[in-house]
DNA sequence: TTTATTTATTTTGCATACTAAATAATCAGG
DNA sequence: CCTGATTATTTAGTATGCAAAATAAATAAA
């Protein structure tokens, strides 16, 4: 008999909680959250996305990331403007800030990653991101 | 340099959405969601825990805990009583309903769990395990 | 060109999840 | 016994996350 502990439900959101916490307690120094430092990682790599691109993306539902960009504009660190071919479309955009904020943010993040698998050699860190991955695209079964 | 998609907070998130979609599919079958299945399976365990026990095994905070409490109740999976020595402490016990669903859920959580895991050989689920459960503990540095 | 459909985003409603503050009850000291 | 600290739970506030409904704008069809 298998112990609740022991269920992948289980066992996944707690490890999901705890490297969350870990990338919150430096994020919360800018004033941001984990998931806005990942929006902003994807604007550095391709500025000038639209809301529904940065949710394909992210994998992020689109109600959700209504209120994380509100959020992020309201925190000086994107604006958003109706796209000028089609005012549906938002034109995200980096401030200034934001763009100075770049280099810093990528190696936080960058150490926020290692730091949190060093429990694991090379070859378990590759193993570990393929079977995660693995989880995302095969669990339909049942 | 790093993609923000190779970042474990990102991949962790997502295989944990994933999987929680997947357990949530059975579990609302029920009018339950996925976190209230995992109450239900601390209590199969050990019936007559309080509020702060279950909180400490199930890793969740208690004002988490207090409203998936009320929902439980409402629903009629749990009853919640002041314990007859110290009022400020909730006894938490199943109810004849939440008795009935022991062996359906037992089963239902049995076979999400192997679902989930189906893409993996039995030494890769063990290992996918063992690291996710030392992501839970070693991820302070920094 | 007026209407119907489609597409992009926002809003509403519900469920985690955490922090901090508020309540309530017990316990420890004097 | 009464006051001050401690403990257990709840409430308030903020941030994801998703489903479904509402808006708003563009496109297709008649």
């Amino acid at each position: 008999m298998r112990s609740y502990q022991d269920v992948i439900l289980f066992i996944l959101s707690k490890a999901y909680q705890k490297v969350y916490a870990t990338f919150k307690a430096k994020t919360q120094l800018y004033g941001m959250t984990p998931i806005q430092a990942l929006v902003l990682h994807a604007l550095y790599e391709e500025e000038g996305l639209s809301a529904g691109e940065l949710g394909k993306r992210l994998v992020l539902d689109g109600a959700t990331l209504s209120g994380v960009l509100d959020r992020m504009a309201d925190g000086g660190w994107i604006t958003k403007n109706a796209a000028k071919d089609d005012r549906r479309v938002l034109n995200i955009q980096l401030t200034e800030k934001s763009r100075l904020y770049r280099d810093t943010f990528l190696k936080d993040t960058e150490k926020l990653h290692s730091d949190v698998l060093s429990s694991l050699s090379a070859e378990e860190k590759r193993l570990l991101i393929r079977m995660l991955k693995d989880l995302r695209k095969e669990s339909d079964a049942g």
